[in-house]
Formats: C-alpha cells, structure tokens, sequence
DNA sequence: CTAGGATTCAAACAGTCGTTTGAAACCTTT
DNA sequence: AAAGGTTTCAAACGACTGTTTGAATCCTAG
C-alpha cells in the first residue's frame, strides 16, 4: 500500500470536516493530525476541494450500493414488497455507517448535512448525482410497496432524509438501533397515510396526459 | 431611526450567511453589499461571531413566539387539542418566515441548516436554549392531542423537525402551502401510530421510579 | 451657534490561509 | 550498485482574513 498517508489524510480530513466544517478545517491542521506534511494534501489530491469530493465519494459510494444491495433482496424477498423492509433498506446503511466509524456517532450525518447546507455548486451537484439513482429506485419500490403512482412520493421520501439526516447528526451511542426502528415506523406510517390523500382531482393531470 | 445601517448590515449578513455559509462570507462583503465601512460591524456589533448570535436571535425570537402564539390559540379552541392544528401551529411558521424575506424562499432554513451543521458550541448552544422551550410546550400539546406520555415524543418531533428543516430549505416557490399540507398529514400519521407502539416495558421505568 | 458624543471612514495591523517550489529522502527496478 | 520515478520535506509566496486605530464627519442637546 503506497498511500497510506492518502488514506490518512483522507480519514482525519473527514473527522475534522464533519466536527468543524470544511472553511473553519485548516490543510495544516488535517496533515498535523494526519502525521503528514503539509504538501501532501496537494500532492495526494490536487487542492482542498478536491479532498472534500473525495471525502464524500468514498462514503457514499459505500453508503449507496449497500443501500441497494439490501433493496435487492428485499425485492427478491416478496412480489409486493415490504414497506417497512423498504424503509429499513434506507435507513440502517446510513445509521451503520455512523457507528462504524469508530467514535463519535453521527460524524459522517453531520458531514452529509454540512455538505447539503453549504450548498458548494459542485458539491451539492455531485451528491444530487450519487443520490438521484438510489432515490428513483427506492421511490420505485415504496410506490409498488403502497399500490400507488410514484409521482408525488418524492416529496414524502425527502421528509423521510430529512428526518433520518437529522436525527442521526446527535445520536450518539447505542440508541441508533432504537431511533432507526422508530423512525421506520414514523416513516411508513406517514407514507401510508398519505398514499390515501391522492386520487381526488391528480386523474385529468398526469394519468391522461 | 439611528441604526439604519446596522439593520442593513443586519438584512444583508442573514443573507449572504444563508448563501455562502459563516466562514465563508467575509466582513467586507456584508459591509460592501451594505453600503457601509468595513469598521462598521465591529462597531456595531462587536465582532464576527456577535453578529451572527444577533441574526439568529432576531429570526428565532419571531418564528418562536409566533409558534407559541398559534399555538395557544390551538389550545383554547379544544380541550383535547386537534393534532393537525398543533402542527400547523408548529410549521406554518417556519413556512411564513420563509416566504415573506423577500425573494428566495428557503434562505432562513438554509441558515437554520448550517447553523445547526456547523455545531459551533455557542450558536449551538443558543440555539437549544431558544428552543427547549417551545420544544416543551408542543411537546405538551402533542401527547394531550395523542392522549399518551409526554415521555418519548420529542424523538419523534425531532423527526418532524428534520423533514420541516430539510424540505423546506429547497422549497423555492409557493408549493410551499402545499408542502406544509403535505407535511402535516404525513407527522400526524406518523405520530398517532408511534402512540400505539408505547406501554409495553416501559412501565418499570418512569412511571413508578 | 457650539460643545460633545455618536457614527463613518481610510489605512494599516498581525495573522492565517491554500498553493507552489526545488531540493532531500525513499524505494523499486535494472 | 546505480538510475529513475515516487514521495516527503522545509520554506516561502501572494492573497485574504477579522480587528484596531485615530482622524474626519455627522448629529443632536445645551
């Protein structure tokens, strides 16, 4: 393994990107931490930006394709799928990817959320990007779970990472799996009660048209 | 009037914040867009960091004693408060004060975001003080609404949270009425259901210790 | 009208930032 | 062992940051 002070530097640099921010994180206090010089950052990766990109690639890469593969195997598991394994699909990744990390709980949530309220044009591009597959394929799947259109479901789903996003940015210890078994119960409660408010004037708008 | 250019300061600070983020907006930039000498907000506001307390707590003291006063209301119409009212007491709020800052919609909740992300301790911590308050009171409401323990609710209005801040950071339009139905229905849902998932263990717990 | 506090202003302060550079050190391959 | 590419290192670069200062200006109260 030549890079491991890549590895390093790309490790520290989301701890500290997710406990202060990318602006307040400074490049000589990533490769202080790191063990590394303070070139290196540079050289492994190009500019601090682009070790921000890289920061989030590797984490949603992973985050995502497990998202999938537990999708899959729900599909597989019945024809109309189970809503709540649908839920559960989304959810546990993402709260498995916060215990995992050693330490502190909800680092790369808070990451997520930092990402999302920066708004950086690129950044906020290529997270859309990475999520917008996984979103029309979960969409898919909860609308075939309700017997409804997907149409005005991604409205709900976004209700559903806003309050997953949320909630696991401060949770910190064990409590993770009982916050996820909640929030999949909130959530499919929610999506089957509003699965009911369709139908009354939608027919002449996009079922025809 | 003789603060005039501290309010102006005031506006175009919460709005570049919203836009750029904290550390990245700098001084000259707020007080360039404000028409105003770079010394001008040290002088009126001390520093960096009192500013951005100042544009907080002038937004949050609105939208929560606006959320309280709704909510009040809600209480004095029915003994047994409606929940739907309750959470319409609790987001139209948000909604409103989105809206009627001119021009883009969800630039106070983008900030809520980022203030929240950014964990700075004393925003963070002014923040919380702000809110456990009316945490508390909708709280309340909600578990007089639900018939149930005030106890494990505020995971769950945790939840409600996320989906208000995150949907609504990205709601541009006046889809935001429709947003905020959307939204109430799917809480509501959310929250009757998860009252009938309590009582089982937990009664050696609280109730009697 | 004028004294005196409040406000504005241009200029400079010390400090930190991300990035670049060119030489040293390391490691593999011939 | 020598060559050549990869990685590390100390040092410096220019640019930008928040804050301070002291004089100029404004505004109001006596």
């Amino acid at each position: 393994m030549t890079d491991s002070t890549r590895q390093r530097i790309l490790d520290t640099a989301e701890q500290l990107f997710a406990d202060q921010g990318f602006h307040a994180t400074t490049l000589r206090q990533i490769t202080r931490e790191a063990r590394a010089n303070l070139a290196a950052v540079n050289y492994h990766h190009g500019s601090k930006d682009a070790l921000i990109l890289a920061v989030f690639q590797r984490r949603l890469d992973e985050l995502n394709s497990e998202r999938l593969a537990r999708l899959q195997s729900v599909l597989d598991a019945s024809d109309p799928p189970d809503l709540e394994n649908v839920l559960g699909a989304f959810i546990y990744p993402a709260l498995l990817l916060s215990t995992q990390s050693a330490g502190d709980g909800g680092r790369f949530m808070r990451l997520l959320m930092r990402a999302w309220a920066e708004h950086a044009t690129q950044l906020h591009g290529t997270i859309a990007r990475q999520y917008s597959h996984v979103m029309r394929a979960f969409a898919d799947a909860v609308s075939r779970a309700l017997g409804t259109s997907p149409d005005n479901l991604r409205q709900q789903l976004d209700f559903l990472i806003g309050a997953l996003t949320y909630t696991m940015a401060e949770t910190t210890d064990g409590q993770v799996e009982e916050t996820a078994r909640a929030l999949i119960r909130f959530g499919c409660a929610g999506l089957r009660d509003s699965a009911l408010a369709e139908v009354p004037q939608n027919s002449l708008k996009e079922n025809i048209a």
